[in-house]
This record gives structure tokens, sequence and C-alpha cells, in this order.
DNA sequence: GTGGCAGTCTAGACAGAGTCTAAATTGACG
DNA sequence: CGTCAATTTAGACTCTGTCTAGACTGCCAC
């Protein structure tokens, strides 16, 4: 068996070494503190909150970094990139399948709770392409 | 009966002042020029597209206008509001509920086919909030 | 017709997210 | 240690979108 356990927040700071690692990201300091404050626990953060998650920890990072940074993670599948409403991307750290309640009002935004919502008859990917993932929000306002 | 037809694309040049009345839009030369553009067919565009066919038009209207117009076509419900990659909004001028493909590698965006695809156990939207919209985007790359 | 006026349009300044560049730093390895 | 590729950095830059303050339009009252 050679199967890699997939570490799931919340990871404890001293583990994010070997979660990075395990996906084949070279381990840094910077990529320590980024990875520390998203795996802490799993919740949607922008590359502006990171940032300020960082000065807050007596950490930092140049804006380059955090945002090379996040784009790594996320072609590496530590993260999933959420674009939701054109003013900033949401880095989310629940690595599982899962979909989004977008309050426009207030600019919370929330993960599904795990029901077992299904698509159904979802048509096949055009012709030359492949699925690549779905993403499901569903946006809501303030009674 | 009392019922207003909306008017679906493609919608004649000549129609637009009618589209937009029906709607609450108050009626001016650019809006004309804009709805007429969007309304030809159904399709997304970006407001950068937009101004690049009112000039291809031999029309044209300011930056400010064409953010202005594009965004209260869509507060009345003439266009919906795309929010796909983070870096510009596109306006669809399809008024059915749909879903969309997305090629995350050519950037080209598709309806999806008319099948049946449904949404089943959606969970009820948080206290205090209620259903506004549901977008599903599926991503795909080139094969 | 003319004047008034609210609504609309405009140029261009401004804002904010994200990218890029070129130089400095780091740290693994011989 | 010294080398060197990978990483980080400051800050300029780009781009989408917003804002402001003044100009324009066209409808309506008179
Ligand atoms: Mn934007
Ligand atoms: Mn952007
Ligand atoms: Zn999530
Ligand atoms: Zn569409």
């Amino acid at each position: 068996m050679n199967i890699k356990k997939i570490m799931t927040p919340p990871v404890r700071r001293e583990d994010v070494p070997a979660a990075l690692a395990s996906l084949g990201i070279a381990v840094t300091a910077q990529r320590i503190e980024i990875g520390a404050i998203l795996l802490e626990s799993m919740q949607h953060l922008s590359a502006e909150q990171v940032q300020a998650r960082l000065e807050a920890d007596g950490a930092s990072a140049s804006k380059a970094t955090v945002y090379n940074t996040l784009g790594l993670f996320a072609k590496k599948g530590l993260v999933r990139e959420l674009v939701i409403d054109g003013a900033r991307v949401f880095y989310d750290s629940n690595p599982s399948d899962h979909f989004h309640f977008y309050n426009v009002d207030d600019g919370t935004l929330f993960d599904f709770p795990s029901s077992p919502v299904t698509l159904t008859n979802l048509p096949t990917p055009p012709e030359g392409t492949k699925l690549d993932k779905v993403d499901v929000i569903v946006r809501v306002t303030t009674k």
C-alpha cells in the first residue's frame, strides 16, 4: 500500500512542512507561515486576509510572495481557488468536494452543510475538453 | 390577461426600446445601442467587448456609461452578471436559467446544452437569508 | 417656443487586485 | 566555505472597475 494520507485542517503548525512536502511543494519559511494560517482550520481567505494574518502573527511576506504562494498551493491542490465576486479571489482550505453559499449583501461565504447534494444529467464536456472542476455557488441575500 | 412577454434574443434593433421600457429602463441613445448589441443573440460579453462592438458599429459610449448601463441592465434583469475568472465580469443575454462550461485554457464560455440538469437536495439558505440565484460553472481544460 | 430641471452622459482622475521585473537573499550541496 | 538554482523582495506597472464634477438632453410647465 502506498496511498498517501492527505492532511486535512486542522493541521498543527509543526505538521505543515510535511503537508507541503507531501504535495511536492518545496518548504520555505514563508510557505510554512502561509500554510499554517490556511490549514489552521477549513476557511476561505483572500490574499489580503492572508497577508494581514501574517502581520498579526509577527511574520511577513511580500505581496508577490503571498500571491505566488497561494497560486502554487492552488496548483498543487493544497487549497482551492474560489472566484466569487470579481473583486477578489478566495482560497479555500477545505479539500473536500463541496459547494458554497455566498451572501451578496454582507460578503459572507459558507460551505454547504454536507448533505447529499447531487448534480444529475450533467452534460459531457465539449469535444476536445475534459472536466476540471465543478463550482456551485448559491447566492443569497439578507432577508 | 396581463402577462408581459419577455423578449428573448434575437431582438431586432427596432424592438430594443420596447424591451428596455418593459423592464422599467429609461430609453436613451446609449442604452439602445448597448441593448441592441447584447440582445442581437444569446451571448456572453465583457464590458470591454461591449465597448469594442460599439466602436465597430460607429456608435460609442464612455467607459462610465458602459459600466453603468451593464450594471443597470443586470439589476433590471435584462442580462445576468457572470463571475467566471476574477479577471473580468461577463454579461449574459440568455435570460433562461442555465449553467456554464468554461474552458480555463482558452477562456471560451458556453451555455450547457438544454438538457435536464438538476440540482437535488440543495440545502435551504442559512437563517435570515433567502435564495438569490444559483451559479453552476463547470471548468474544463483542453485535452 | 422658452426655461427649468432631473436624469443621463462624459472625461479623466482614482482605487484596488493582481502581475512583473530586476536585484537581493537563501540554503542545499559539493 | 563557495557556488548556484530557487526563492523572495520592493516597487513599478497593468487592468478592471468606480467616482467626481461638470456638460448635455429631452421632457414638461408655462
Ligand atoms: Mn474587478
Ligand atoms: Mn483581478
Ligand atoms: Zn469551501
Ligand atoms: Zn449563458
